[in-house]
DNA sequence: CAGGTTTTGTTCAAAGCTGCACGATCCGGC
DNA sequence: GCCGGATCGTGCAGCTTTGAACAAAACCTG
């Protein structure tokens, strides 16, 4: 039976599977210690304060944070509670909404950012040698692409 | 100010913490769509399929999956319900209980396997060369080690 | 510009998950 | 043996996530 996946790559397929959930656990644990924010918290507090007048409108976010619709309504109005972020209106679509970044929120950010990067070197990065980092960006950044796509087309009956 | 990580290795971490999350979301949906199993009702039936007697401990069984208790209780019961896995008490610890694979599981297993690891191969593995199968392995097998290591000590209290 | 279609975001119920408190058992010293 | 503390798994309350159904606005086409 052609079961797929030679040793090595399964081998490799264990250990990265195996490795990225403790890593996720543990960055998470992190942040909720010294900084009562989520993982999801903190990657929208990142994407709102990189995006021009630090606001994004609800589709564009919930792309990017690869969440589903429902999904990111809840996640911000439950930020929206603590105060990290704000919703308005979108001035030229009416149907739609934009998140903004409060100061509040980017204040929280600015807490938490040197203790989540601290935590990512001393668990992942500090590691790994440079041609190790040249090879996970490579393979990560094809991997993103590649999966990027395949999700658009997917959604886009435009293929067949 | 001192944020750490220096931009390549930024660069690194954001591709990979985007592309892991795409591949998750991407390896359950096709999980899903030819096998009615979640991630983790595969990776229950893989771990107990591999198991002597194909049972696991309740506890044994959760530090593997990465699983808090109170979780692998649920998803042990989930399954159950489904028929995919028994629950029977343990013979010489008499607080225990061992989740045991049944034929049904079994066959589900046999059933899901080669779809998903057609899966793997397509998103994944397929578009990396040795030298890339070989990184990966080895930062993912040190990174494990590391963060299984660190997890144990910060339970045991012996290193202070 | 009327009609149908698509896009945008929310809502709701059901399922999943977390953290904590708990009952039961086991283990170590006395 | 027996008490105190550790370990094992479950129960529960509350939060998060999913998926489907939906209302509102925008778009498109004749």
């Amino acid at each position: 039976m052609t079961e797929s996946l030679d040793s090595t790559r399964e081998a490799a397929w264990r250990a990265y599977i195996e490795a990225s959930q403790r890593l996720y656990t543990q960055l998470e644990e992190d942040l909720r210690v010294d900084s009562d924010l989520s993982f999801p918290d903190y990657h929208v507090l990142v994407l709102l304060s990189e995006a021009p007048g630090q606001r994004l409108r609800m589709g564009e976010l919930a792309s990017r944070l690869i969440f589903s619709p429902s999904r990111l309504t809840y996640q911000v109005s439950s930020m929206q509670r603590r105060g990290l972020v704000s919703k308005e209106p979108c001035p030229d679509d009416r149907r739609g909404s934009e998140a903004v970044l409060t100061a509040a929120g980017l204040l929280a950010l600015r807490e938490a950012a040197p203790h989540h990067l601290a935590s990512v070197r001393t668990h992942l990065m500090d590691d790994l040698d440079d041609a190790e980092v040249a090879c996970l960006t490579r393979v990560f950044d094809r991997l993103g692409e590649r999966l990027r796509a395949s999700r658009v087309s997917s959604t886009t009956p435009a293929s067949r």
